[in-house]
DNA sequence: TCCACATACCTTGTATAACAAGATATTAAT
DNA sequence: ATTAATATCTTGTTATACAAGGTATGTGGA
């Protein structure tokens, strides 16, 4: 019951979401997500992620150079990434629902 | 990206809040999740998490008669178990908040 | 020049937890 | 007796976050 298991199944969603905003790279996502609120991820998280949505065709990556530093990647969605970024929208909010329900006793009727 | 990774690390805390109700046997908590807007869980889930929990000793049983069927076993908080599932819920709060920013877009100031 | 440092990416091995599939036992109804 | 619903538990598999560490590039200061 700890803070890294609560992000599994979350965390390539919540990817997909910042790099639909802007393009992005790996090493600026981890700041980009402490700035919405979460904890330090680590790299070994994020690289792995990556490379398997870009395995899957979800997002694609451009080499490019820095103002300091080796050239970094970044990546945008492809239309297979956008509809997988609906898809965990839509997975998010039911679960967000069905958690928030729980949380607060209120029990949903089951035609509904 | 499955509704399986997404529960976990959360399911421990909703069986809590679901225990926190009213006592409750694990038969009977999958359905009991259902109500509250989630999808099948197996039995395969609940009942490992179960024994965890109590080896935890966030939660004890006590075996009472069925109406119909072996005996049940009806679960209930221990101390240690109502401030995980007060820990459970802060964590969750703050997650909910954190990846409904994203999705919606709300960067927060690094002051807060 | 040389070295420290931040930047940027990647790899390996480990731990955790949800699940499928199936086993077992009890009770009621046919 | 047989079937079905109830109720619990076990085994093996899979997915994924993370710690720890490695590699390479560019800037600025001594």
């Amino acid at each position: 019951m700890s803070q890294t298991q609560m992000l599994k199944g979350i965390l390539d969603g919540c990817l997909l979401a910042i790099i639909n905003v802007k393009e992005c790279y790996g090493y600026e996502m981890a700041s980009r997500l402490n700035d919405y609120g979460f904890d330090y991820v680590s790299e070994g998280t994020i690289y792995p992620l990556l490379m398997r949505m870009q395995r899957e065709e979800l997002i694609i990556s451009t080499r490019r150079k820095s103002t300091a530093g080796p050239k970094r990647k970044y990546y945008r969605l492809t239309d297979k990434g956008e509809k997988a970024l609906q898809d965990f929208i839509y997975r998010w909010e039911q679960l967000d629902k069905s958690v928030n329900a729980i949380i607060h006793r209120e029990i949903r009727e089951k035609g509904e």
